[in-house]
DNA sequence: GATGCTACCAAACAAGCGATTGCTATGGCA
DNA sequence: TGCCATAGCAATCGCTTGTTTGGTAGCATC
């Protein structure tokens, strides 16, 4: 903003020598799917630099380390949660049971079909980033979980149900499921069902 | 036992010529913690065996390679489960939800107060290794859910309740606390009695 | 037609890795 | 006394790691 003068349009300095922007996007899919393959210390710089056609040290112009390569990965993996129960939830009617199962059987569908972004985003692999990260990263994962509290909050549940408790549990079903879901026995939809349906206790 | 003929003791070879077994033990003590702190890939041959004042070339005595070690304290860790969840189930009443609730305190207990042993089991950490070991692992872990099985198997749960997804979401539920557990908030007891308590619909 | 920026190559760096080898001091047993 | 297994030291090998540095082809602009 504030060029004003003539027509001196410096700002977009066009970038697109030979890849262009893409370079870059390219880097972080291959990234995004080695890092899922193989962990994030299983995977080198060279293996990804190698993966797009480049020399190892070429990387080093578009992320200025390794680590930040990884919170580039990760972030687009949080953002895709995101866009997931808030699509979702923005389609399904109000009644609480019914949003918080919808907004599970979302989050299912983006960490078990969503790509090498998402699987990223899970604690499983977590644990494997240099420790510096962390604190970034839950950051960002609290900002998700948020909304699911939110949505536990309206549940007409029992006084005697301590609802951290329940998040807590809940999460846990839903991410484990990552440990043994297979293409083609259940839906994320079914399974987002059933463990609604088993913590769903008295008035059906 | 059997010896038999005479005095010739040989098959104890004695074994204890400065540090006897317990160097082995050691070596495996450090490993577990180490791997338990910063992972298999975050740990070095030389981190172990500086743990314990050995020099790197020595724990080759021992162990004849990095994996061989790491197997060996994984099944340490597959053991304390074990004995854990059997010592609960022997002085347990064999009422079904009273069992398996007993079972998971004593799987919570292991699993957040069991020491570095026990954290090696969890598939946070199974993610790291080398994929070369995860058949014979997941050997391991497969006879240990078993148990968690039968006592699903016993359970008076309506017939539109899927066995085999309630085991996975309450194994969710249950490995999920390594992540936010933190001394003191709440006991393994209190949180088994809680996630049962969700699970358990219908009739109290 | 010189300048400058983009995007990359080519080569090397220091550090750390798991593992191997040859050797040695110790102590029980015959 | 001689023998052999135990338990470890000392040194090093070959390799991979993340990263840096210097150079350069291609294009856009002045």
């Amino acid at each position: 903003m504030s060029v004003a003068t003539k027509t001196r349009i410096k700002e977009p300095p066009k970038a697109e020598a030979r890849g262009g922007e893409n370079r870059r996007e390219a880097l972080l899919d291959a990234a995004a799917a080695m890092f899922a393959a193989k962990g994030y210390d299983g995977t080198s710089i060279r293996d990804i630099a190698g993966a797009v056609g480049m020399l190892p040290g070429s990387l080093y112009y578009h992320f200025k380390s390794k680590e930040d390569l990884l919170l580039a990965v990760y972030r687009k993996g949080v953002a895709r949660f995101e866009e997931a129960i808030a699509e979702a939830l923005g389609q399904t009617p109000a009644e609480p049971w019914h949003a918080i199962e919808a907004a599970c059987a979302a989050h299912l569908s983006t960490l078990l079909d969503g790509g090498d972004y998402a699987r990223i985003v899970s604690p499983e692999f977590v644990r494997s980033f240099p420790p510096e990260v962390l604190p970034v990263l839950n950051t960002e994962r609290d900002r998700y979980e948020r909304h699911f509290e939110k949505l536990i909050a309206a549940l007409p549940l029992g006084a005697e149900t301590d609802r951290w408790l329940f998040k807590v549990s809940l999460f846990g079903s839903l991410n484990w499921s990552q440990t043994w879901y297979r293409k083609g026995h259940y839906t994320p939809r079914d399974i987002a069902a059933a463990f609604i349906a088993m913590l769903r206790n008295k008035e059906a």
